[in-house]
DNA sequence: CTAAAAAGTTAGTTATGGCTAACATTCTTC
DNA sequence: GAAGAATGTTAGCCATAACTAACTTTTTAG
């Protein structure tokens, strides 16, 4: 904990959590209707459109959006790419708790949008080696018997 | 992300990620010093003496420690379990970086604070259980020479 | 035993990021 | 094309959790 020193967003490019995450619903809305509408954002959230707003505005503020009033939002092309990473970040994650640590999807799916914001670049990439290496040579993977057992264990 | 309702505090007995963050100083200063004093939690955390005293009047409340002004601080007995629980977390956490990621102690330290406070039980569970697997049977762990080079990505 | 240093506290400020209520704009449908 | 629904915005508020400056209490030296 601690290190963060004053703006609570520091990591990526300077941006919080909660900036990294409306990046990527962004993405994940334009992805499955073709355009990111303020409402769809806050659905995908959990969040009340007015939050949408202000988040949004800061995000152009930091020149990775497109905003114009009553508009749908998109992505400049510092945004697509910083989007893309912690999407990239949020698979890789996700992957290694699937299929790694044998974690049902919707588990590994909440937790993976937590992690995201918060592991660097050394340990996403272990797991990412990890699970390409172990999706390959169906080695170290091998989850056994004792912990499939505990796969039971479901909340 | 998301699902955090309202307080912020939800997860473990309704603590904030900060208040766990408090608890685990106060066990590590009282381990390392006998009593848990004031400046020394504020070093530990990095934080300012009077963030401490904010924070610790909270856990207060709570229940989990004794304040008394101008003392040190105790736990209660619920404080010292939601502490140990604390610990134990980042310990898995911090092992299993360590030991099957192959990463540097201090960035498994380092990361192991954050998702401490963030990987649900079943996660925790996993990773406490693959690591005392691949302890005993040397079995998994076996990280393979290509990742043994990625080692060298200092940071 | 007293004066200075160290430790702890209070009060007040700041930043992030959420919320509701009320207003503005755009879309849709007759 | 106008009325109502849907969408988006503004303004103002709340909670968490940090900070600094100034003050109080306790400890420690001489």
């Amino acid at each position: 904990m601690v290190e963060i020193k004053r703006t609570a967003a520091r990591k990526n490019n300077g941006l919080s959590a909660s900036q990294e995450d409306y990046l990527e619903a962004i993405l994940n809305v334009a992805d499955a209707s073709g355009i990111a509408r303020s409402t769809d954002i806050a659905v995908s959230l959990g969040v009340a459109k007015p939050s949408v707003t202000g988040a949004i505005k800061l995000l152009a503020q930091r020149g990775l959006v497109n905003y114009k009033p009553y508009g749908c939002v998109t992505f400049t092309q510092k945004g697509v790419s910083q989007a893309g990473r912690v999407a990239q970040r949020h698979e890789i994650i996700k992957s290694f708790f699937i299929n790694i640590l044998g974690v049902d999807a919707a588990i590994a799916q909440k937790a993976a949008c937590k992690a995201e914001h918060l592991l660097g670049p050394v340990i996403i990439s272990r797991m990412r080696d990890f699970t390409n290496l172990t999706k390959k040579k169906a080695g170290p993977g091998r989850i056994p018997a004792r912990i499939e057992k505990v796969k039971g264990t479901k909340r």
